[in-house]
RNA sequence: GGAUAGGUGGCUGAGCGGUCUAAAGCAACAGUCUUGAAAACUGUCGUCUGAGCAAUCGGACCGUGAGUUCGAAUCUCACCCUAUCCGCCA
């Protein structure tokens, strides 16, 4: 959501923000809704001004000036109830319009339709090269009984799977690592519920327009698909301090995504599953462009360190203004290399929002003067599993068909240097 | 699941049809006093929104939404939320 004085006084920049992000949304629609709302509203505050001013009256006289002055009221009743209806009419109109306003993506945002336009802005590392033919993770997995597809399915239902011996060990080294190195950037460990209240995710806008994606309970809760849901809802109607900088967070909750709108595509393996679990960066600061920027930047390095960490080939990319949401002024994914697919894959995502989310959970803070003011937001993915293990599995996967377990894991790994038996040569 | 009690400003808490412009206390901020601090005293002290250069003025907000009324924090209805006890339960 934009402030409507932004609005007004911005129009062209909305319709350009609408025309980068291909967004059909009509600016001067939301004007005229504006306009009529304003116009209205005034003559509703004057007819309610007028029967404050006599109701004094009325309390103070008696007798027939009193009814006199009831039988007055009787009819500027009448009046201003014709008119609320009018105002409710065009807020109902001007609201639904409101929700819609795309944030302006940054000057930076490079042109576009579809992911197919990001831009990469790094290249770390060169696809890994093998001297043998490269197996997916779900043949290595399976071989190696770290994963149980079969049984996922026939427990959990399609897209379900079971982590395993090592595969389930390998998810705890890595959620390890995570901790020690997120840690070190001083974010706060907070391990956030996965089920949320309506409120929470109409705040974060999630809702309305992602309710098919969306798992819902028998109580009318729901099933959050990102720890940013519960983390951005923890300060929702609050007034924050960050007279002593920035909030950061290290979420930590299980996300469920029920992948509606995506039947045909990675049916196989862990790539795209309901169920997984994610440690998310959360980030509040004081309403300054240039602090979101700063802190979007330092996000996105934190979550490409870890992946040099673990030295596997990545990307980064910077979504083109089609790839971005309505709330996000900017976006990088960073996609690592996977050999079973030969191209990059999503693992992170790392946005800022400026006060577009703040101001639907209402969360304020006091600037130096004072003033309450919406924080300005910002998240990015630290590490998501079990997606991240694809990668590593397929880019250190050893032609016997054993896997080395990375150097920075090893402390992890309860002593295990390679992962499985020897299946293939 | 059963029963009960509640939702009022940053917090505690009064108000239960018309000076509510929401008491009072605490906290906060400023000042006086003080070498400095504390205490004491004095003053300020909500949010959103419209008009205005501004001082200021208007409107809304007592969980949410409807209703009754000339007038609602106060009465009616529905819903949401919270707490406590019992039952069940990792």
């Amino acid at each position: 959501m934009l402030d409507i004085k932004f609005i007004r006084e911005n129009a062209d920049l909305i319709k350009s923000a609408a025309t980068k992000k291909r967004i059909n949304f009509n600016v001067d629609d939301l004007l005229v809704a504006d306009g009529k709302r304003l116009e209205i509203l005034k003559e509703v505050e004057d007819l309610r001004g007028k029967q404050n001013v006599a109701s004094e009256s009325i309390a103070k006289s008696n007798g027939d000036d009193r009814n006199a002055l009831i039988e007055e009221m009787r009819v500027v009743k009448e009046e201003l109830k014709k008119k609320e209806e009018d105002l409710e009419e065009v807020m109902k109109k001007w609201r639904t319009l409101m929700l819609q306003v795309p944030n302006i993506p940054d000057v930076t945002v490079p042109d576009g339709v579809s992911d197919a336009d990001n831009q990469e802005v790094k290249k770390w590392g060169e696809p890994t090269k093998f001297s043998f033919e490269p197996l997916d993770h779900v043949s290595i997995m399976e071989a190696q009984d770290m994963a149980d597809f079969e049984r996922g399915t026939k427990v959990s239902g399609f897209r379900g799977y079971f982590l395993k011996g090592d595969g389930a060990l390998l998810e705890f080294a890595v959620w390890q690592l995570a901790l020690k190195h997120f840690l070190s950037k001083d974010l706060v460990p907070i391990h956030v519920p996965s089920l949320v209240r309506k409120e929470t995710l109409l705040g974060t806008g999630y809702l309305p327009g992602g309710e098919e994606d969306l798992y819902k309970t028998q109580d009318d809760e729901y099933l959050a698909g990102t720890g940013e849901v519960a983390t951005m809802g923890y300060y929702m109607d609050e007034t924050v301090d960050l007279s002593n900088g920035p909030i950061k967070f290290l979420a930590f909750s299980p996300c469920f995504r029920r992948e509606a709108g995506a039947h045909g595509k990675d049916v196989k393996g862990l790539i795209r599953v309901h169920e997984f679990f994610k440690w998310e960066q959360v980030i509040l600061c004081e309403a300054s462009h240039e602090e979101s920027v700063k802190h979007h930047e330092w996000l996105n390095r934190n979550t490409e360190e870890f992946i040099e960490l673990l030295n596997i080939p990545y990307h980064t990319v910077a979504n083109c203004g089609g790839d971005l949401g309505q709330g996000q002024v900017k976006k990088y994914d960073i996609e690592l290399w996977v050999p079973g697919e030969n191209k990059y894959r999503e693992i992170s995502s790392a946005s800022y929002f400026h006060d577009f989310q703040t101001r639907r959970v209402n969360t304020r803070y006091k600037d130096s003067e004072g003033k309450l003011r919406y924080a300005h937001s910002l998240n990015s993915t630290a590490i998501p599993t079990p997606r991240i293990l694809v990668s590593i599995i397929e880019n250190y996967q050893q032609a016997d068909g054993t896997i080395k377990v990375p150097e920075a894991l090893l402390p992890y790994m309860f002593g295990k240097t390679v992962l499985g038996k020897p299946f293939r040569s």
